[in-house]
DNA sequence: TTACACAATGTTATATTATAACAATTAACA
DNA sequence: TGTTAATTGTTATAATATAACATTGTGTAA
């Protein structure tokens, strides 16, 4: 079976509804809001999670145990992943810099490790929050 | 009231496991090997974790909900943390490299937000997982 | 087209991680 | 000593995530 390039039922109705809020959200918040789609369980959105995941559709920002979709043509299927985080009102964006993930893909560390993946958290507060 | 300077009892408890074990850890497998010490509920260990991680004794590993004994010099109170995280052992080490805090300390993104704090998760396989 | 393999679904139950709420005690300090 | 904040103890519960198993759908090739 060939790389499936079509999403299945329930990960289009996830996927949608992800792009849709455009901002950070969490696994429950999304089963409470796609409930009338028929997705009745946590595990129909985890396994659709995953898998969107798995494609670079979506990513998780593990600090805060939510996902939002990607506005970076897919981050080489999510293997570098940079997001800055406002402490204060929590708005979370992707960051694109391409000086950034070229040195980030490009760095060795001591252990001689080799990396595939790699994911940045930035925390501080945006202009917003800044001024207040 | 200054700064503390001593570990109150449950913080002293949590850390010295911590810092035994010498790996990550997960909050609940500290509270079942601190028991015999006196510490009986979650809250008393994830009090104890908070505290900790703010002083900068201990770091989160947020891909993992795992605890790990900082091993840099406190990371300058916690603000700036890299790790490398062996996905097929789950090793994970704490990077210690000036030229990468240096160059992430100074990370300006396009939206001019004010960063005060950062962390760095690189996903791969470390030596001994790279020969199997 | 039929048989196979794998992906996805549906469903119930349960595991894991983390916090709320409130009372009591301890430590620092003016 | 009186005051304040930090810490503790305790019970209950919230929030996040996976196990297990039966069923259905989909792409592939004989
Ligand atoms: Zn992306
Ligand atoms: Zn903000
Ligand atoms: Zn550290
Ligand atoms: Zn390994």
């Amino acid at each position: 079976m060939l790389k499936q390039e079509t999403l299945s039922k329930n990960q289009r109705i996830v996927l949608d509804f992800i792009e849709k809020v455009n901002e950070p959200i969490k696994a429950y918040s999304i089963l409470h809001n796609v409930q009338k789609k028929g997705i009745k369980a946590p595990l129909q959105v985890y396994r659709a999670l995953d898998k969107l995941v798995e494609i670079g559709k979506i990513h998780k920002i593990e600090s805060r145990n939510a996902f939002v979709a990607c506005k970076n043509s897919n981050c080489q299927i999510s293997k570098a992943t940079a997001f800055s985080i406002c402490e204060s009102c929590e708005e979370v964006s992707e960051i694109s810099d391409s000086k950034l993930s070229k040195y980030l893909k490009n760095f060795q560390d001591k252990a001689g490790m080799k990396f595939n993946k790699y994911n940045l958290e930035f925390f501080g507060l945006c202009k917003k929050c800044s001024i207040k």
